[in-house]
RNA sequence: GCUGCAGUAGCUCAGUGGUAGAGCACUCCCUUGGUAAGGGAGAGGUCGAGAGUUCAAUCCUCUCUUGCAGCACCA
């Protein structure tokens, strides 16, 4: 037999014969790695240990103190496991896949009941047992009659279906945890006993669809976390809880900033408070905009048909749109509008207002566009995904060559935005020609680099998502990830040469002939609706100064004090801070706990001795702190520490 | 839209086949208290909407609606 040489991590060499297993390895260095052993890396793959090497490589063998593989096995175990605990609790319940994800995994299955919570209980139990049999783990591969026959003789219709899904010449990989089988790419751990009994919970169980396809039945999806020790199952317990008190929705309504309800789904009525938010951040983006060369417009609401049929959106967004019908006096029909769920065809109505020449491209059109778009109901989701919504959306007509620039400017105001706005951890993703498109490859090829350099010339690197842009054009996405490691897609940039050719655009140019202008669809928020939601739960409803509502209270301790009180409200005001006077007759420790509680970033704190000293007793939100400063001084800094980040 | 779960006072929630309860919030009274809940009293609900079963429905059944979790969707 031929010999195959490992190379180990310190660089060491040994000889082994070809095949030998990752697990006769690590036999090999010691009796207690292999028994630690969980799995290899064999150059670079994630490698199990009872796969045969049959060929020189670089090897390391994975212990539970190596993290990433580690809970990778653990997760992909546990998925397994799981799926026997049915079929031994339900052995008519019909398999499917189960993948890890995010903190834990999943496993899909057919069965007529559903799962209730109880059940969970009696699963998460069955698996103990199975983790306590310490069963080992033992892998083969199959040829693709052998795996037919058996899924077709032990009724799994599902299973049959994945194994004719595999491309022909791929090793069909069969799984034993114990007796119990699963086709299964792998690796897995040694024994199910190498699965942490303590550190693992069945979250939840919810619909989900054969092979993510609408068309499909509908299973049911148990859902688990699972981590190396139980310690680290309980933080990730509390991570989930101090998530949920971050809520916008609980937030909302504690900040009194709005609310919905059921005679407008998806659609928000914004409170004082909210709505203080809401204007003081489009006021601030106007502000950025204009400084960037936009010019701002406004346009309809409700627009007739003909427009959307012109535009494309009535042949493809049409069950998407709020439609209008009204019985117009004389008109033999009704007549048919759509509340407009996009900007960009208004816009290109301005743009054909008149004659344009090369000289007043490019031409960088905003709009805070109040959109209304018919969500599916299930998708709606707090203020984030609503049915009526603003965007902070504008469209750059200008030539294929000045995508470039346009794309680099842009991606410098979101830099200037979103730093402003407190979020400095942000990446971007551009979305390259799909399979159905329009458009010659060169002109693909030429946009799509644009679009890179544009990015690179911008100091920013991005990641390619191959095959994901529009049928018309490529785009740029731009992902930030917020106080607590969730990413939100919220800008974006489109390149569209197809709507101004619909809606028939066009310049004059230096030729003295007519063009066709490129679009650029772009925003930097994406919505105001779903940013502020970001906003909210980003600082667990603690606004920076210039965004909160209520900037300060001013509470008095007795009453003799109320007349200090409002006079320092009155002079908060007179310098644009948003303040309020609370002389209730209720104590200090009373009012300033409900303020706190709401977020309010200053409370003044006002009795005999202030009011004799012209001072106020000062305490920052989220500090128990106080501190007591001469009233004029704390009127200066606050005006400036209030400023919108654009203006100080 | 699909699957599952849920809708009781402004909020958080308990409860029962015989038309409802707590805490907080609210109103009034007492209290003038120095940095996260001072005390007392009071008011407040067609139990999401409609239909059905029943002598009787907030409770059981059906339909609708809204929300929650997930899936699908997000040209």
């Amino acid at each position: 037999m031929s010999q195959i040489t490992l190379t180990f991590p310190d660089g060491n060499k040994r000889d082994y014969p070809a095949g030998v297993t990752a697990g006769e390895v690590a036999e090999s260095i010691s009796k207690s790695l292999a028994k630690a052993a969980i799995s290899a890396q064999v150059d670079g793959h994630h490698w199990d240990l009872q796969w045969p090497i049959t060929q020189d490589a670089r090897i390391s063998i994975n212990t539970m103190k190596d993290q990433v593989p580690a809970l990778e096995l653990i997760r992909h175990d546990l998925a397994h496991i799981m799926a026997r605990a049915v079929q031994e609790l339900w052995p008519d319940v019909k398999v499917t896949i189960g993948p890890v994800r995010d903190y834990g995994w999943f496993y899909d299955f057919d069965r007529a009941e559903p799962f209730t919570p109880e059940d969970l209980g009696a699963i998460e139990a069955q698996m103990k047992k199975i983790i306590n049999a310490r069963d080992p783990v033992r892998t083969e591969i199959w040829d693709r009659d052998r795996a037919l026959k058996y899924y077709e003789d032990r009724n799994e219709p599902y299973k049959v279906e994945l194994v004719n899904r595999i491309p022909e010449g791929e090793p069909l990989r069969m799984y034993w945890h114990g007796y119990w089988q699963d086709l299964c790419r792998g690796p897995h751990l040694q024994s199910t006993g190498q699965v942490p009994a303590d550190a693992f919970k069945l979250t939840h169980v919810a619909g989900a669809y054969w092979l993510g396809d609408a068309s499909r039945p509908m299973l049911q999806r148990i859902y688990g976390i699972a981590f190396r020790t139980r310690d680290d199952l309980k933080a990730h317990m509390t991570m989930l809880e101090e998530a949920a008190k971050r809520d916008h929705r609980k937030l909302g309504r504690e900040m009194d900033l709005f609310h919905m309800q059921e005679e407008a789904p998806g659609q928000i009525f914004w409170h004082p408070n909210g709505w203080t938010i809401y204007t003081t951040l489009q006021d601030y983006m106007r502000r950025r905009q204009r400084a960037d060369g936009y010019v701002e417009v406004n346009t309809p609401q409700v627009v007739n048909r003909k427009l959307w049929e012109q535009s494309g959106h009535w042949a493809n967004y049409r069950e998407n749109m709020f439609i209008v019908e009204v019985d117009e006096e004389g008109a033999k029909e009704k007549v048919i509008n759509a509340l407009k769920p996009m900007n960009c065809p208004c816009h290109v109505q301005i743009f054909n207002q008149g004659i344009k020449s090369y000289r007043d491209l490019p031409l960088r059109m905003a709009e805070f566009g109040s959109c209304a778009r018919y969500e599916p109901s299930g998708a709606l989701h707090g203020i984030m995904r609503v049915r009526g919504f603003t965007q902070d959306d504008a469209h750059i007509f200008c030539t294929d060559d000045q995508i470039e620039d346009e794309t680099r400017k842009f991606i410098e105001l979101l830099a200037q935005v979103y730093a402003d706005l407190g979020f400095t951890d942000w990446r971007i993703k551009l979305s390259t020609r799909p399979e159905k498109r329009i458009g010659s490859e060169e002109s693909w090829d030429r946009v799509e680099a644009a679009l890179g350099n544009a990015c690179k010339h911008a100091g920013y690197d991005f990641e390619l998502q191959e095959g994901e842009g529009a049928f018309y054009g490529p785009k740029l996405e731009f992902v930030l990830t917020d106080a607590i490691g969730r990413d939100w897609q919220c800008g974006t940039l489109q390149v569209d040469p197809n709507l101004p050719e619909r809606l028939d655009a066009s310049y004059i140019g230096q030729d003295g002939n007519r063009h066709r202008p490129v679009m650029l669809h772009r925003a930097c928020l994406g919505s105001f609706e779903r940013f502020i939601g970001i906003l909210i739960e980003s600082h667990a409803g603690k606004l920076p100064l210039w965004l909160a509502p209520r900037q300060v209270v001013v509470a008095s301790i007795v009453s003799d004090a109320d007349g200090y009180v409002l006079e320092v409200v009155r002079q908060l005001q007179a310098r644009g801070l948003r303040a309020e006077a609370d002389i209730r007759n209720e104590k200090i420790n009373y009012k300033v706990r409900e303020h706190s509680l709401s977020k309010v970033p200053y409370i003044f704190a006002i009795g005999q001795k202030e009011v004799g000293d012209k001072t106020v007793s000062v305490r920052r939100l989220g500090e128990t702190r106080t501190e007591t400063v001469a009233l004029d001084s704390i009127l200066d800094q606050l005006s400036a520490e209030s400023l919108p980040p654009d203006l100080r």
